[in-house]
DNA sequence: CTGAGTGCAAAGGCTTTGCAAACCA
DNA sequence: TGGTTTGCAAAGCCTTTGCACTCAG
């Protein structure tokens, strides 16, 4: 199995950074739609299918990490350490949690079927603190 | 098909038996898709929305659980004790692992940051004992 | 200059839905 | 007969792509 990566060198423009630097500053994974609205308040010309093929780059080139969750679509966000979401089913608000010894945990129990686990999406759901109190 | 049996026989119930029988059949999580090919082998009338509009409300009843999955489309399975699954990113092989602690530490782990945990849905990719192997 | 990058519009690929015919109670 | 369920086709939606034009290098 050939593993080649992120080969392709991408040009320095003017849509590329001001992704990047939303990506950057985003408090949470957003979608596509989400990315293109924002930016393209400060970008009005900026097309859809620019930020969606820019997208796709950065996550070939390891730049971001795609999210995909149930019914909420798939959504990026800039690549970190390794840790995982939580999702307030109420407001929506997302939190990251650390893996700390979670990914561990889930590799001795691959094992125990036979498996060599590679990789590994978790997602949580569940009330943020305000939306249970209320 | 002539009905023989004293079953409501509805058409409904036909189809709907059928599928449910199916998906009791079935070895992993199927994608309407699969299942319309599958059950309308033995049924060639069978439409694809039918299928579409009783595994929905199979969903809906409880019956079934739809499983997402990250570029394998959604799929479908019949409910039973809480488990996950182990995919095969080679060959596609599902198994299924049982939940042991997983989902009493992850409820742990997430009342750390304020959030009540209500569900998790964790995926698994490796490589089966097989395809390791090769 | 030259090819990668971009905007626009249209094509794809599922998922859903509208509706009349088929059915069952 | 009234209320469902089904098959078919078309509508929706979001993701991708083709193409001509632009721009970074």
């Amino acid at each position: 199995m050939i593993n080649r990566k992120r080969e392709k060198v991408s040009r320095n423009t003017v849509s590329r950074e001001a992704l990047l630097l939303h990506l950057k500053q985003a408090r949470k994974p957003e979608t596509l739609e989400e990315i293109h609205r924002r930016v393209s308040k400060k970008m009005p010309s900026l097309a859809f299918s620019t930020v969606y093929r820019i997208i796709r780059s950065f996550e070939e080139q390891g730049i971001v990490d795609r999210v995909d969750w149930r019914d909420r679509g798939s959504r990026y966000e800039i690549v970190g350490p390794h840790h995982h979401h939580l999702v307030c089913e109420s407001c929506g608000a997302m939190k990251d949690i650390e893996d700390n010894d979670i990914s561990l945990n889930l590799k001795k129990i691959a094992a125990q079927t036979g498996f060599v686990l590679k990789d590994h999406i978790i997602e949580l759901t569940g009330l943020c603190e305000n939306c249970y109190k209320e």
